[in-house]
DNA sequence: GTAATTGCAAAGGATTTGCAACAGT
DNA sequence: ACTGTTGCAAATCCTTTGCAATTAC
């Protein structure tokens, strides 16, 4: 079990929420997972602990765990969620993600939240998250010769006229 | 109608596909605005002219122009899309989004630029493009005293522990 | 015991797709 | 003429919700 279970139940108690099995179960999973993993991720994780939890359940349980501020809702594009337990090595980061293959590498820029800063003071905004992805082909798939499917706006405007 | 409506027509003839009066009344909407337009904004102008024009169509057209290259798809993480043509004086930009008001202001970061592509270099990838997001709460609505919905994390997991 | 959760199935919103009628080249 | 588009409705995907049975406290 995932060292970090106490830090949820202590959650849900403040907040006078049922402690459930379902409830820290779904919060294991997450706990013990160091990817980004999406809903469906999550269910076959459980699936394959032998646990049977609904669909339903997970959705409502991954609220609390974003709500909680111990995992992370991140949204790369792809239609639905992905989550990430805040418990790695880095608190603020920054995602490379490979259009061909799906990797997503973290990494962390202070150049970014310097201008992060820097525009919110020149806009009079108060900033309270950002993301910063940036999408391309990793080396691997640069190697495999293979073209990224989804590289997008492959024809600049100037081009056109 | 707008001036850039000859470089779609162009695109469609080169790709071999077939100019409709439905293609063009869906470009010059989104090129006769200036925001970042979701499907359903999409529909209401062009209902507003008087075109009766049919969901599915609008969604295939919005297709061809992002393949065009003259309009860019953005997910605000709404649950839907948003669609901004590539004719404003700023080419590459980044958003700051108020999540009280949805106000949506641009800007550009030279340091974002160097920033992604040091770290490109750092990892072997390839970049083909970035999204940097900022969302807060922009002046007026901090003038206003409304909290922000959707503010997030605001519970550092450090304090949990 | 009371109030909240669970799980199923149905509903929901955005987007896509199948297909017959129609229009561009 | 031939190929591709249009528009409608149905289908799809992810997510939310209603509700009866169940469980945490």
């Amino acid at each position: 079990m995932s060292p970090f279970i106490p830090l949820f139940r202590r959650y849900l108690r403040e907040q006078g929420l049922p402690v459930t099995p379902q409830r820290e179960a779904v919060a294991d999973t997450v706990f013990e997972s160091s990817g980004h993993l999406s809903v469906e991720d999550i269910e076959l994780a459980l699936r394959a602990r032998g646990e049977r939890i609904g669909k339903a359940t997970v959705y409502r349980t991954m609220e609390l765990l974003v709500r909680s501020g111990l995992v992370e809702e991140h949204d790369f594009g792809e239609g639905f969620k992905r989550y990430e337990h805040r418990f790695t090595r880095q608190p603020v980061h920054e995602h490379l993600i490979c259009t061909t293959c799906g990797k997503v590498v973290e990494f962390q820029s202070p150049e970014v939240l310097r201008a992060q800063d820097c525009i919110s003071l020149l806009y009079g905004f108060v900033p309270h998250r950002h993301r910063l992805e940036i999408y391309g082909t990793c080396s691997e798939c640069q190697a495999l010769g293979v073209a990224s499917p989804a590289a997008g706006l492959t024809c600049p405007v100037s081009q056109l006229n």
